[in-house]
DNA sequence: CGGATGGTTCGGCCGATACCGAATTGTCGC
DNA sequence: GCGACAATTCGGTATCGGCCGAACCATCCG
């Protein structure tokens, strides 16, 4: 249920009992641990209660559990439905994009020298300000006249690293607002439109050698 | 017991079983499942079997579970014990410092415009990679001709950040090195020495409030 | 070799917890 | 007010997992 919630979008306690295979008396209990340990929030609307995760902490402590568990178990057993590939390929974590579309996108940036990345963190480079300001992204806002920070986040399915942080938030952001990406409906997955893939390529200069359609 | 192999040290089963104040042979089931899970490491040394943290994705995992257990948990009784006391204020944190000394270094570092640190990473600023030069720090080892990056850590007893990452470890080593600091037995706690109070105050501009003297 | 020390395996006890079905509460719309 | 729908609470069961004492294995030392 956590995993499914770091999509970042707000679930109710009947779809994640459906998405965990349990039933919703057990869900209700556990989302009430959850909520009790401060792990989740949750939000009345209308008939349904609206679960998400508490805060930008929680969803980074999640991703790093998920980033070591992705090595402990080096593909078991390989499930390898239509779903997994639409996850590897392109899907929100938390705030930020990640799967094959997530390092792309910041293999070109780093290879622009737009962005630095290493395993112990990242940062924007001049030129990097310069060009995401262009790209609608209003770095002001947070920079407070210093100088901008994006973090790295582990992929667990690519094994690499893909931006996070207020740049990888801005990022997604802008990619929506665009029309480049949108969310598959009850899934984590994201579907890159055909305005997008142009725009990834002509823009970012993103190369997508995925054949996935879906 | 993770957290007291947190201390970066390796540590023998039946020290870890006194530690988590279970029974040996339970400590040696729970360190069992912990390596096969490869989430620590195991070295036969002698008759004794020494634990580690396994590598420093995993130490990044705990770590920022504590930050968040930190959090849900406001002091709830406050043991304040001596041995507590001592933590507070300095403790090694994997392979950097942490507790009130970790912070108030990064203060200094940060007030000198040597590092800066914010929520999403940090950075060594072009004088700040000189003075660490100066101060012993082989910058060169790590940074392959780009720019070096340090990783901004949460202190769960300061609630404030403090310098991890590779400069973190590299102050941490450089500080033991000139006898600043010494390990108390058994414990995750440092102790500051005379010297090192000293050199901490003339070098880094470490301003040490506190009383603890222990 | 025999005693001491560090460590693991085995067997059994017991509390904690996941889980579900049925019943209950609460909210919406007619 | 009354079905319908969402969600939780309650009661009960089965299982899991933590824990320990006792026994067993390995290593070191005199």
């Amino acid at each position: 249920m956590l995993a499914a919630l770091m999509s970042g979008q707000a679930l109710t306690s009947s779809e994640l009992a459906t998405l965990a295979h349990i039933s919703r008396p057990t869900a209700s209990g556990h989302l009430g641990k959850l909520v009790a340990a401060r792990l989740l929030t949750v939000s009345q609307k209308r008939r349904n209660r609206y679960y998400r995760i508490a805060s930008p902490l929680v969803a980074k402590m999640l991703e790093s559990i998920k980033a070591v568990a992705a090595i402990e178990t080096p593909a078991r057993h390989r499930p390898h439905s239509a779903q997994d590939d639409a996850l590897r390929f392109a899907r929100t974590c938390y705030d930020h994009l990640a799967g094959g579309l997530g390092v792309a996108i910041a293999d070109a940036l780093v290879a622009r020298r737009f962005i630095v990345l290493t395993d112990e963190g990242g940062a924007v480079t001049a030129a990097g300000a310069r060009f995401l300001t262009k790209f609608g992204i209003d770095l002001a806002r947070k920079s407070a006249g210093r100088r901008i920070f994006c973090r790295a986040c582990l992929d667990w399915s690519e094994r690499r690293y893909h931006v996070a942080g207020f740049i990888g938030a801005e990022i997604w952001r802008r990619c929506f607002e665009l029309g480049w990406i949108t969310r598959q409906r009850d899934s984590r997955a994201v579907r890159v439109t055909t305005t997008g893939r142009r725009g990834l390529r002509d823009t970012l200069g993103v190369k997508l050698n995925f054949e996935h359609r879906s």
